[in-house]
DNA sequence: AGCTTACTCAAGTTGACGCTTGATAAAGCA
DNA sequence: TGCTTTATCAAGCGTCAACTTGAGTAAGCT
């Protein structure tokens, strides 16, 4: 069903509601990140960051690989897509309505003024 | 500081991390509506229905009117627009990164079959 | 004026979230 | 082999979110 459309925007909007998280996205799309280094970057312990990036895993934004001792972590840009499309259809919905609207009211105003 | 669309965005996503809400969204790109019609179409109570609108209302999603006795929701789908530029950025700069690897590997591949 | 309708406020419960500390694992280095 | 680095697991703490029930408000109806 559709529920598990719901079920990935749930995850996806929750992980981007966090504005850590959301830095790590910005961080990310210019490269991959040990756990580390994101732990410095925002004077966090690497617990906190290790559970972000869980967060990020779930929703699919996000994947880890492994070298030597670290997890580097890398975007997956496509899910950011997931989310874009929801808004914009949306969006698309809104406006068309608006220009339905618009019309209607072009068409009022000329029949006043006859 | 930057810190101010912060806070708009936390608000944002969290209030789009909700499916009832999300639908709420969907229900008003078509229009507006009570909380009494939104509480029927949710088989939910009034007051839960009403403190999902707060928290669209305080996301800038929503507002609401005053007409009789109800209350009308609308949709302010500026507020769409704000979270839409947010994905589309990050999406972009992500893209930019991997024509970049592109170019990178093919240099490297054209250099290797010399 | 009394009654209904549409809605909100306030308080309480349940569960999830963000972070912490302490212990543990796995990989490299001396 | 011990020691360090990198990262995760597990338990706990404080806060917030989603929903409930009960009471209250404001506008319309008879």
């Amino acid at each position: 069903m559709n529920a598990i459309a719901e079920d990935q925007l749930d995850v996806l909007f929750t992980a981007l509601s966090d504005r850590t998280r959301r830095d790590i996205v910005v961080r990310l799309s210019a490269g991959e990140a040990t756990v580390k280094e994101l732990a410095e970057r925002y004077a966090m312990s690497m617990q906190a960051v290790s559970q972000h990036i869980q967060v990020l895993e779930r929703s699919g934004l996000v994947s880890r690989g492994r070298h030597r001792q670290t997890r580097p972590c890398r975007l997956e840009p496509a899910r950011l897509a997931v989310a874009a499309s929801w808004i914009e259809e949306n969006r698309r919905m809104w406006t068309e309505r608006m220009d339905r609207l618009e019309s209607r009211l072009a068409r009022l105003q000329e029949g006043e003024s006859r």
